[in-house]
DNA sequence: GCCAACGTTGGC
DNA sequence: GCCAACGTTGGC
């Protein structure tokens, strides 16, 4: 099992609006950056988990957990004329964009905001540290989830 | 609002 | 295939 990291501005769908959802998920569609699409395409597997991180906004923060529920999902979005990620080089017959339903976990009570991540030495290595970084579906190392729920459940 | 970093586009 | 121009991301 896989671990990673969803972005999103929580002014476009915060982890609330997924809460709000039928049964509490919803396809994570509306990325058009390939090498994003292809970890949701070739990488992930039902079960993975994530965290949500809310982007562009104060604090940003690791927010929650989400599961990945279904994958090899069409991103329909691509297929609207009237949708702001709309992509006439998808067709039907050929998409172009893929994603994955996820569905929520837990909202954590206590975010993790990005100035407390890079305090954490233990985090130094995690790609959305790093300098640059904008991919909006990263991976996640084992042992900083580990170390990232444990700061969760501790309160730390 | 600024701007650094990065991705995409399209002429050549 | 190169690369300049442009657009986007996202922290600050």
């Amino acid at each position: 099992m896989a671990y990673w990291l969803f972005k999103s501005e929580p002014d476009q769908f915060s982890i609330q609006d997924l809460a709000q959802c039928p049964q509490q998920r919803e396809p994570w569609d509306g990325v058009r950056n390939y090498q994003a699409r292809n970890l949701m395409r070739d990488q992930m597997q039902v079960g993975d988990l994530g965290f949500f991180y809310h982007s562009n906004c104060k604090p940003p923060a690791i927010v929650g957990s989400v599961r990945v529920c279904r994958t090899q999902v069409r991103d329909e979005s691509a297929f609207d004329p009237q949708s702001p990620y709309f992509d006439p080089k998808s067709t039907l017959e050929n998409p172009r964009w893929w994603c994955v339903e996820v569905e929520l976990v837990e909202i954590f009570a206590r975010p993790l905001p990005l100035p407390w991540l890079k305090q954490q030495a233990q985090l130094a290595k995690m790609p959305l540290l790093a300098k640059g970084q904008r991919l909006s579906v990263q991976p996640v190392a084992p042992e900083h989830w580990q170390y990232l729920m444990q700061a969760v459940q501790t309160g730390v």
